[in-house]
RNA sequence: GGGCCGUUAGCUCAGUUGGCAGAGCACCUGACUUUUAAUCAGGGUGUCACAGGUUCGAGACCUGUACGGCCUACCA
């Protein structure tokens, strides 16, 4: 039995061995064009206006319909920058293209030539004197009126989605630009864009699992880094004052709608300044981006309408958990009474975690899903914080924010521990915790000789770009603006 | 890792109480010299995700597996 995919792509086949027996190569090597579709049509409306004159037009694309009306045709050609309609009429084609017309299918790319003009329903359209194949497909497009629904074809063939769902292509276009009005903001500041590192003896900076690979020559293990931090507070040190890097991360834990195992994060470390000054520039750099990109500071996301318009309410984490669930949690200075508080909310208590982990349950269970206007919480415990320097009239609190929009955690800042003493105990007390836990749990002894030349009182940051885009491109999904994200292997 | 749901033609989807496998798009043949989700006439190309089971009979019911979605857990 053939299937009807079979069929067409035997159907296809046939079609591109008589394209080769003419003589004419399915795959040529070069082809220009003197406009994309949009430029053609652009330029057709100067014709109109007579701005310009009748010229001969070079354009090429995909097929993405073909309606033939006895001797006449119409093609819809898609490229990078929009579409154009190509008319062809059998008795204006030399013989070799009206032999071509017949071998033509949708999704084949083509070049055309000719004059542009409008037919009498008002579309901009090519006349075409002249058609060349560029590239023969030789596979059936999706459904070109309801697109490619399928989620599962949509990620392992990110290709057909692009090609099928225009809004698709809209979200890594704004992806796109993000990124970029993020390296404008920063580089306009004096911000230095560095690379560091991926494949690292130890895996520092945050704790998470992470990814362990093999170098054969060096015959060493090595992690893929989870985070950028202590690569960049290396060139703080060393006199680079602000510096940052855009980078994939990656954490070898869950995958959810709102994790990657490998996902993008964008780090900056500015030196003489602190959490306070870094706030102030991220709410100036994420507001400027939310305008930049869709104009004003508002921006749908679910049901919700977000507002980034500066400034952005600050409040102390500790009033934070005590406006949404009523534990103050200075009142409990150990893991256990704060967890007997806990369990009189009917929270499932992992009796393992200590008092840091249990705070941050509290945060993301009745904190963060509240956070939907961006706001920052300041001054986190010092047991979750373990690079962070304490706050000078509280000992047992950092210099730290958290920023949250959408219910989510977008970024997280400090005012960096440069104390190298300090750094160390705070390291030893989290490798105490954690050692049975964690896979890979050594202090990274190359980062604290660098902070033991001295590094300048500095302010850092890291960002979730992945996230950023979500809001920015108002999708419930991290894998919508991640172009592959990760699935398992089929088969 | 756990729970719930899904998987039918290349794509988008129907499929009733267990009784011949369906539609639209696409594709093939034909008509049509400005159409645009072109239209009109004709054609039907399928391992119902996979492997078992129940049954006279399974796309449908049962068990398992694969993949996906949502929730949950983990992720300072």
């Amino acid at each position: 039995m053939t299937s009807r995919l079979d069929r067409i792509t035997q159907q296809r086949w046939a079609k591109l061995d008589r394209i080769r027996a003419r003589g004419i190569n399915p795959y040529p090597n070069s082809y220009h064009r003197s406009h994309t579709t949009q430029q053609a049509i652009a330029l057709l409306e100067e014709q109109k206006k007579g701005l310009s004159g009748k010229q001969e037009v070079i354009v090429a694309g995909r097929i993405r319909a073909i309606r033939s009306m006895g001797k006449s045709f119409f093609l819809d050609i898609h490229d990078g920058a929009g579409k154009l309609q190509l008319y062809l009429h059998r008795d204006h084609l030399n013989e070799a293209n009206r032999k071509l017309l017949k071998e033509l299918d949708i999704g084949d790319i083509i070049g055309a030539s000719g004059e542009l003009f409008y037919t009498k329903s008002g579309e901009p359209t090519l006349e075409v004197a002249e058609l060349t194949l560029l590239a023969k497909s030789l596979r059936p497009l999706p459904e070109k009126w309801h697109g490619l629904q399928d989620v599962d074809i949509r990620y392992r063939q990110r290709y057909l989605d692009l090609i099928s769902n225009p809004e698709a292509k809209e979200t890594f276009r704004v992806r796109s630009r993000v990124i970029a009005a993020i390296r404008d903001f920063l580089n306009r500041r004096g911000f230095l864009e560095v690379e560091t590192p991926m494949l690292q003896p130890s895996a520092g900076g945050a704790l998470a699992r992470p990814f362990i690979t093999h170098h054969h020559t060096l015959d060493h293990d090595f992690y893929l880094r989870i985070a950028l931090e202590l690569h960049l507070k290396r060139l703080i040190v060393g006199g680079f004052d602000r510096v940052y890097e855009l980078g994939r991360t990656f954490r070898n834990e869950g995958i959810s709608t709102k994790h990657n195992p490998e996902f993008t994060m964008l780090e900056s470390y500015q030196a003489y300044a602190d959490y306070n000054d870094v706030m102030n520039m991220l709410e100036e750099m994420v507001s400027g981006i939310v305008r930049k990109i869709s104009g004003k500071y508002k921006i749908k996301f679910g049901d919700d309408t977000i507002n980034f318009k500066p400034p952005w309410p600050r409040l102390e984490l500790r009033q934070a958990i005590i406006k949404y669930c009523g534990i103050d949690f200075n009142k409990f200075p150990d893991a256990d009474s704060l967890r007997a508080e806990m369990q009189k909310l009917d929270i499932e208590v992992d009796p393992t975690k200590d008092r840091g982990r249990l705070i941050d349950e509290l945060i993301s269970t009745f904190v963060e899903p509240n956070l939907i206007q961006p706001t920052f919480l300041v001054d986190y415990p010092v047991e979750m914080s373990p690079l962070a320097k304490k706050k000078p009239d509280d000992e047992r609190l950092v210099e730290r924010f958290e920023a949250f929009a959408g219910g989510m955690e977008i970024a997280n800042a400090f005012t960096e521990l440069n104390d190298p003493i300090e750094q160390r105990r705070r390291f030893k007390r989290q490798l105490e915790k954690h050692h049975q836990e964690a896979e890979v749990e050594t202090i990274d002894e190359d980062f604290l000789l660098a902070l033991e030349y001295g590094m300048p009182p500095t302010g850092g940051m890291g960002v979730g770009i992945d996230r950023l885009v979500m809001l920015l491109t108002n999708q419930q999904s991290i894998r919508e603006v991640i172009l592959f994200p990760q699935l398992r292997e089929k088969e």
